[in-house]
DNA sequence: ATTATTATTTAGTCATGACTAATATAATTA
DNA sequence: TAATTATATTAGTCATGACTAAATAATAAT
């Protein structure tokens, strides 16, 4: 058994296919090809490749899933992407909204040894500046606190902010500036139509729910 | 103009060209072929692509040439490549022989804002651990002490290794160990046909011709 | 059930950047 | 000068990973 190095873009490919999975249970051509930025007929073609070297199963039109190989793979990848994504924050200075796009292309290029490196330096993280969760060396995605969307919680004093789900970078500069950051804890005073209301370190906002959407929190319910 | 992004590939043909070009003063296509490890073809192929962009000019039979523009760009991957080698030594641990090979991948990848990161975080740093100039970031090559090959030399008590030129990991390990790194101050006792004989820190050796080839010293002669 | 819509695949192209085999050109040597 | 050797170029191939246009299959609407 060969192990001849993927390119970039298999690896995103895997990689993408992984985060849709968790989001939605099935992972269509079409999903892939809006994710990847890429025609469907391209993706078509990838998925066929990634068969033959059975890192995906694919039903047509049914979805794609990883083998357990594949899955490895797409592991290790967001291992890196989210490694550096906090290393970047942490010991390069950058700022929530840059880290996602060097990650993207670092994390293809880095070697264990980088990624050792960079892990040992930060103890070992567990989740990235996102509130992603960094699957550990073995491969393993460490526990997460259980986190449901703000919208879906009533008003309470005191709520603890899990995840943000975009990388989308307005939002996040945005969402920065309002201190609505992982580990941030606010109070939701009001479920509106238009959005939620909430107090943040004194100031009030109405976030949008298209924006309040992408925000997880810790579940404060029993 | 338009400013298209260079290929990985691109980038290490102009960065190579630099550098033979700072040793033999005229490039063949063989040398590039040899440096690049690719067949003498792929040269003639990638050549004409880079003259069409006005990156190289070339004389066939005669040598390569950088451009104005293609000497920047080449000057921008250097700085990168010997940036990041003082980076993963300085800080992430990397011992002496293995960060050449993560640098030749990083290099292409890395944007302007991680460069200018490191760099600060360093203190702009003007040599790299091989004694190497890095580039300022206006592309000026930093002054360096004038150097000379160690066998040139005759017998003194004082003399500073300034640069050691190789990427060859056994033979970088092999030096590091002997403390034969740049910085160091040296005895040399004599100069054999076997040889160069010398001490370092309290320790004699009998340093191998090929080897002492690429140790370059500071001259002290006048 | 038929039709319209959406999702996916086929077929055929293209650009990149390598390769081999064969040819041409220049530099050396006899 | 002529033959030899080293260097470089052409011509033609291949793998990758995208693309468009057209065909096909599944799903939804009438
Ligand atoms: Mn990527
Ligand atoms: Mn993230
Ligand atoms: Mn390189
Ligand atoms: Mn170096």
């Amino acid at each position: 058994m060969k192990k001849p190095r993927l390119s970039e873009s298999q690896e995103d490919y895997l990689k993408e296919i992984f985060k849709l999975r968790e989001l939605n249970e099935t992972v269509s051509m079409q999903d892939l090809a809006r994710k990847l930025d890429v025609r469907p007929p391209s993706v078509t073609g990838m998925i066929k490749k990634l068969c033959a070297m059975n890192l995906v199963e694919h039903e047509p039109y049914k979805g794609v899933q990883l083998t357990e190989t594949g899955e490895k793979i797409a592991l290790e990848v967001l291992r890196h992407h989210r490694l550096l994504e906090l290393y970047l924050a942490r010991h390069l200075n950058y700022s929530w909204d840059e880290i996602h796009e060097e990650a993207e292309r670092l994390e293809h290029v880095i070697s264990e040894k980088f990624e050792a490196a960079i892990a040992d330096l930060m103890d070992h993280p567990t989740h990235d500046p996102h509130g992603d969760p960094i699957p550990t060396a073995e491969l393993e995605i460490p526990d997460s606190p259980s986190l449901v969307p703000l919208p879906s919680l009533k008003a309470a004093k005191s709520i603890v902010i899990g995840r943000v789900m975009t990388q989308d970078k307005d939002i996040l500069s945005l969402l920065f500036r309002l201190d609505l950051t992982p580990g941030q804890e606010i109070e939701l005073i009001k479920n509106e139509a238009a959005g939620i209301r909430v107090r943040v370190n004194g100031s009030q906002y109405l976030v949008p729910q298209t924006i309040a959407r992408l925000i997880w929190c810790e579940n404060t319910e029993t």
